[in-house]
DNA sequence: GTAACCAGTATACTAAAGTATAGTATATTT
DNA sequence: AAATATACTATACTTTAGTATACTGGTTAC
């Protein structure tokens, strides 16, 4: 699909592209997904790690956001039957191809702010 | 900026960046910002074309998200005071350079949407 | 004169998202 | 033996988002 085109193909044959708008608006909407994904790019990371990365989080908002994550194949869950367990999250490559789509999003997010405030 | 190297700033300083994809997401989440978005995408056009262009929208919602995406600087309210009063709606320049985000969102969403069912 | 169109607003409700607080089972540290 | 850590879950609550239904005030068509 030619990319050039997709704004043109948006007005004549929207729904298979709003479909896919909103598959991608669905992995990274709610309040907690983008703190935890952002936490993750950093690297692997434990349950209390991303507990007492992201301020203000509860234990069962962050459990129920990384299920959400893992069902929508963005983050991996890993349980090592070490004693104590021990269990670790990591982006996959979907999860890190995110990047593609977050990059415009901050260009986007910047020019506008800059537009609003020169007005 | 260098958007090449966005992502690694992503991860040595978040806040600003994080807030700049916030906005983005304020700017087109909830269940009738994009279908508005979509609809003038084709042009101008009033407050009852949209409505029935929209399926199962109500005047509410319409004319809610409408003042939204007004105050948010992406769509343009113009009241012409003929008689009967015509209003019509058009998206602004930055409301059009949205599609310097979507386009990326069409594309993620589609590939992982292949993943997903591929795997 | 009554029915319909325009551009909405008002009120009341339901559903979805998020918060607050406490508790589980296991193991380690002091 | 008591306190602390890990990785969560359970229950109840509040807040936000969206729905349903009706209505307003003006204008035009039949």
């Amino acid at each position: 699909m030619d990319i050039s085109s997709e704004l043109e193909n948006l007005k004549s044959c929207p729904t298979q592209f709003v479909m896919a708008i909103n598959d991608t608006m669905n992995v990274i909407s709610g309040k907690w997904k983008l703190p935890i994904i952002g936490s993750l790019l950093y690297g692997k990371k434990r349950f209390r790690e991303l507990e007492r990365g992201i301020p203000k989080i509860s234990p069962r908002m962050l459990s129920k956001e990384l299920k959400d994550l893992e069902a929508n194949g963005i983050v991996k869950r890993t349980v090592y039957d070490s004693i104590p367990v021990i269990v670790e999250y990591e982006l996959t490559i979907s999860g890190e191809s995110l990047n593609q789509v977050l990059e415009p999003m901050i260009e986007w997010g910047l020019q506008h702010r800059k537009n609003v405030i020169g007005k």
